[in-house]
DNA sequence: AGGATAGCCTGCGGGC
DNA sequence: TGCCCGCAGGCTATCC
């Protein structure tokens, strides 16, 4: 479920709470969701203990944690995954947590039911470039459209798939890939390399739209996403199609039409969202 | 080599 | 009440 707006959000959230803040402690509860560069077994120091955090970056849906000592802490919070602050004292118990940073002020968690998130850390960031970000296309949000909008009309596959392809740009999710498609009025199987350049560049008009309508909104809440902070999106009342299979157009009040697409249930306006 | 598919994992809601 | 099943889905590995 987190897609850009959602782990956006998140950077965000975490910014005052890490960056300038020093970890007196990194603990991994569980070591199977972090990975190192070499595939030793992660040490307190690769989880960035005793390293002050300089910045939070994002790429897509994927954050990097950098330490002022260069070393890089990547997490990919995948379906589930959450990173939440807690007080600095101990906390309760809670399920699934399976890292634990320390500052002066606050315990910070890394939580993830499902585990399709992790942790991968890296000793600079050029490592993390040239490894787990090398497959990844530009951000939806932060490159150019000009860099990206033209890969959306390579392939023989349906858009919609083109659109959930990281390596083709990075960041959209099942969610914000139908509002988008709705928004330019492109149907969710149209081929890509049928879409023409014209319609390609509106949709990359309403990818850009859709993604930072819902950063300010505070991303999407359909269940379990948060902020670090504990606090919820807003972008969810917002959406046109998204969960509203079986509803009608919130445009031109034809049945909204509902199909598996790339392996992902696909919901679109037969009326609205045209193949051309 | 591009593209499709299976599998990973847990919680929840519906049906019986 | 409780069990079982289906579903949610980002990404990697594997196959075609």
């Amino acid at each position: 479920m987190p897609e850009l707006p959602e782990v956006e959000n998140v950077r965000r959230s975490l910014i005052p709470h890490l960056v300038g803040h020093t970890l007196t402690e990194a603990r991994l509860l569980r070591a199977d969701v972090c990975t190192t560069e070499n595939a030793a077994t992660p040490t307190p120091a690769d989880l960035l203990q005793g390293a002050t955090v300089r910045s939070i970056e994002r790429r897509g849906k994927q954050l990097a944690v950098v330490a002022d000592t260069g070393r890089v802490l990547n997490i990919h919070l995948g379906m589930s995954g959450q990173v939440l602050v807690r007080p600095a004292n101990p906390t309760p118990e809670e399920k699934h947590v399976h890292a634990v940073w320390t500052t002066a002020a606050r315990s910070i968690i890394f939580k993830d039911p499902r585990r399709f998130g992790g942790l991968w850390t890296f000793s600079t960031f050029e490592a993390l470039l040239i490894s787990r970000w090398r497959m990844l296309g530009p951000d939806a949000l932060d490159a150019d459209p000009l860099t990206w909008v033209a890969s959306l009309r390579r392939g023989r596959r349906c858009i919609k798939a083109t659109l959930l392809d990281q390596s083709v740009v990075a960041g959209i999710g099942n969610i914000y890939a139908d509002e988008a498609l709705h928004r330019a009025g492109v149907h969710p199987a149209t081929l890509s390399h049928r879409l023409s350049p014209a319609r390609a560049s509106a949709l990359g008009d309403s990818v850009r739209r859709v993604l930072a309508e819902a950063v300010e909104a505070g991303g999407s809440t359909l269940r379990d996403y948060r902020n670090a902070d504990g606090v919820s999106g807003r972008q969810q009342e917002k959406h046109l199609v998204y969960g509203r299979s079986g509803e009608r157009c919130l445009a031109c009040s034809a049945p909204l039409r509902t199909a598996t697409l790339a392996q992902r249930t696909t919901v679109w306006c037969p009326r609205c969202q045209t193949k051309r």
